[in-house]
DNA sequence: AGACGATAGTCGTCTGACGAGTGAGATTAT
DNA sequence: ATAATCTCACTCGTCAGACGACTATCGTCT
């Protein structure tokens, strides 16, 4: 195991997941080794071993019997719903779907009424608005929105790194800590201008994505507004039991 | 602590969530007690306690920090998306909205190929089909349709314990031991038949969910469809950020 | 053949310990 | 007085070893 920069237990869950997907480590009724075994294997304590498959567990992609063992979770292949936060060009390459990004069109501006309140700034903070459309093809499927406030994200810096996804950018940069994506799921119909952008009927129905995304320490640095025309991106996610919702 | 029967870190896990959310343990600077403090108060051991906040942390609702101590999670009180699996009727009485049920069409007969293929069982398996409307005053909002194979879900035993909800029936049950749903998010533009129920015009745009639902051991014991008129709900998402496709 | 009981293996929990990182107060230098 | 530095108590991350609870399997007995 390499060490430091990142929790042990983290690096451990990742190391076990690799051999859980190259089948290393899968006997065949699905089985992991037990976890004195993964212990020793990775040269981790007990301890780090728990910490990691309950990381595992918690994304369903291992499930833990007491007594029996630690397993697979059965069949579906369930990863990467809606509730990974991911960009939407990773999204793309994972279902094999090519993706090419119009020229973006880039401004700097004082936010909106509304932009200053989704990103809890005070009103006429100084954001970057980030619009670009996304082709399969020649055919658009997407016309993606992000306000960014120039304190977050500076126009040079933006000029010098951006590569098509905001949200690639945040994840590359040290200084962020990226938590979580507060995303609203609406149907909204083609006003005339992204109709025009997205090749459509005015008042055609489209998916839109209104997201709000949060940092470790509960800032928030992007509101974004995605649309998407149905049919190419299916989106789906993973609905687990809660723990509050059990029946008694 | 009560013990036994469920597992002692998910009680710890529980006991904790109402400490933070009585205010209990929260201090000024939203610091939890330490790990050690939270073990001699609930009279488990600190690994105990470990995974207790593991689980918390994962849900969202705390943060860790080494060195620093545990506090709640920022502001955004974040539970609750569609990622957590809960009736129709849970969510509605969560946002404060009264909700009526038509009188349910339920029917026995084979299940349509697309049915027995989303079910994963044999083709002619015989399935309840379970329809009915939801309404807000006099307002329809939803149609829903459960199809449940008689092997998991017999006519008698529906009628007896139907109160409107087929994952509520469900998670009474004992020898169900329910994990997750998978949930296809599409917009459907309204039939003739769905319209009318729904009291819109044909091809209005509707949020279109389609679930498969999963047992513990991998079972599909549920495929559903659900229709719901925009704008009386609104559904999202908290999307993490995984472990995965972190920067390097 | 089926019911039963012993047994080995695995996860859940406990105890005690040490190291690493943080933050605040005390100390020192300016 | 102010600012930089150091010290130190506190907290989370990790380790080692141990025991109990639970499961699955296999041999034995009826």
């Amino acid at each position: 195991m390499v060490r430091r920069t990142l929790p042990l237990a983290r690096q451990a869950a990742q190391e076990i997941l690799k051999g859980i997907e190259s089948g290393k480590w899968v006997r065949a009724n699905g089985a992991l080794p037990s976890e004195a075994a993964l212990s020793q294997q990775l040269a981790v304590s007990r301890a780090t071993i728990r910490d990691a498959l309950a990381q595992l567990e918690q994304r369903g992609v291992i499930t833990r019997r007491h007594g029996a063992g630690t397993f697979v979770a059965p069949l579906p292949r369930l990863d990467a719903g809606l509730e990974e936060l991911v960009s939407l060009e990773t999204l793309a390459r994972r279902i094999g779907l090519q993706t090419r990004m119009s020229q973006p069109h880039i401004e700097e501006r004082v936010a909106a009424p509304i932009e200053s309140e989704r990103l809890r700034t005070a009103p006429q903070t100084r954001v970057l608005a980030i619009a670009r459309v996304i082709f399969t093809g020649t055919r658009p499927i997407a016309y993606l929105v992000d306000i960014v406030p120039t304190t977050v994200l500076a126009r040079p810096d933006l000029d010098k790194n951006f590569r098509g996804s905001v949200l690639d950018l945040f994840l590359s940069r040290r200084d962020l800590a990226l938590s979580h994506s507060y995303t609203e799921i609406h149907i909204e119909l083609a006003s005339a201008p992204i109709a025009r952008k997205l090749r459509l009927k005015r008042g055609a129905p489209l998916h839109q994505l209104v997201a709000q995304l949060f940092t470790r320490d509960g800032r928030i640095v992007d509101y974004s507004q995605s649309f998407f025309v149905p049919g190419y991106f299916s989106f789906h996610v993973i609905r687990r039991v809660g723990a509050t919702n059990r029946a008694p």
